[in-house]
DNA sequence: ATTATTCTTATGTCTAGACATAATTGAGTC
DNA sequence: GACTCAATTATGTCTAGACATAAGAATAAT
């Protein structure tokens, strides 16, 4: 007889899904919710904040909660970390450095990630193995007000993707992925052949203050990204 | 003074990125910090649970709170409405039904979904436009027991998506994202040499009991999916 | 030493009551 | 009718206290 919040949110649930509770209708109040379920309102309370949280209810104060137009279920991706991607497979996490340096960042970068003309950035190339075989081409820019120390990091050793996770905690961001043909460089580094199609991944990271880095990820052949519901 | 669950969640977060909280350590247990903070436990703990949520903590019972070694961001990516996705970018959506009818369903596909040898499938292949120009095209399987009513919807009027979502909600499923080369038909209907590198979207949904559809959408060539940290 | 059993403890959750806050509703005014 | 302002109301959140539960730690039995 004692129900717990999941009880209620799974009851709540089934409600909306056999459109018991149709879309765009108004749903009872907390209390009455409350009331009838035998459990206190902050119990109902926690249970459609979950819900809502999960974008099947709107609410909003005084007017009430009310099931969502469209059930608009978010997918979620954790965040790629190439290390734990290729570990979780079974395989062996390799990585080398294959250029670093200053180098002039192209116009349109700098605009895309909204750096000044004259910001300081460094340029890493890094290349991913998983076992003996390419995995991913990594080539990134980074913002070296938004990440001090990143001059000084031994980037034979860590990546610089695991470097910026721990030294420099980013805010806020985007991920954008695209299908690309790939280009001489990427079929170089990942021994695939001119204009194969490859999954590229372009990230942009943002501190509290400023751009910290920009990163274009091409996988090799055969990557997939993968998002549960 | 008075402390909100967020301005604890935020102080919090403050010392996780400044390391005053170091990654793996443990932090003080909830009773203390609610003394600490001039708070209650409870919120104390609605703090850490969202930090919990987010991943930047990691919280068992008895062992403690501790801050997560690598701390694992989740992207949201709002699941595609192809109408939304359209409408969204000011174009105008309209859609056309390519073929519909009961083929036989590859062994590979049925094994992929988890349906039988007999399961009664229906397949659909549309064709959505923004404005004048192929914007995907989506070639669908239909398992008719997951999706009651089906082989009457009115797929002219209304796509095989939006009829699925509105009248058989889904309770789980996956995306899988993939690069790949246009196929003779992908080309021919989005009007693009064949091979040309285009992002795949495979896609399964399954309701409470039964599988219900399978779809491979191909998306014009320079689509995009972008996700929000 | 190894395994089973019993503390012990930190998190997980529920309750009842209270106040805060946003937003709609309705009353009163021009 | 259009506008302003106050009343109302549903959600948002806090508190203090309580019990539940998982799992590490200590103890007892093999």
């Amino acid at each position: 007889m004692a129900s717990t919040w999941q009880d209620i949110r799974n009851e709540a649930l089934r409600r909306i899904q056999t459109r018991e509770w149709a879309p765009d209708a108004q749903i009872p109040n907390e209390a009455d919710l409350a009331r009838d379920f035998g459990v206190s309102r902050a119990t109902v309370n926690r249970a459609l904040g979950a819900l809502a949280e999960d974008g099947f209810l709107e609410r909003r104060r005084k007017a009430g909660t009310r099931v969502a137009r469209l059930p608009q279920r978010r997918a979620q991706l954790a965040i790629p970390v190439i290390r734990q991607e290729i570990e979780a497979r079974g395989q062996n996490y390799s990585m080398s450095l294959i250029a670093r340096g200053g180098a002039r960042m192209p116009p349109h970068l700098r605009a895309a990630l909204g750096l000044s003309e004259n910001a300081p950035v460094e340029r890493v190339q890094t290349l991913f193995m998983a076992d003996v075989r390419p995995f991913a081409f990594e080539d990134r820019w980074v913002h070296l007000t938004g990440a001090p120390g990143f001059e000084t990091a031994p980037l034979n050793l860590i990546s610089a993707n695991e470097w910026l996770v721990q030294q420099a905690p980013f805010e806020s961001g985007t991920l954008d992925y695209s299908a690309e043909p790939a280009s001489e460089s990427d079929a170089h580094h990942l021994g695939c052949a001119e204009g194969t199609p490859l999954m590229i991944l372009e990230r942009r990271t943002y501190g509290p203050e400023v751009p910290v880095t920009l990163v274009r990820l091409a996988f090799a052949p055969g990557y997939r990204v993968r998002l549960e519901i």
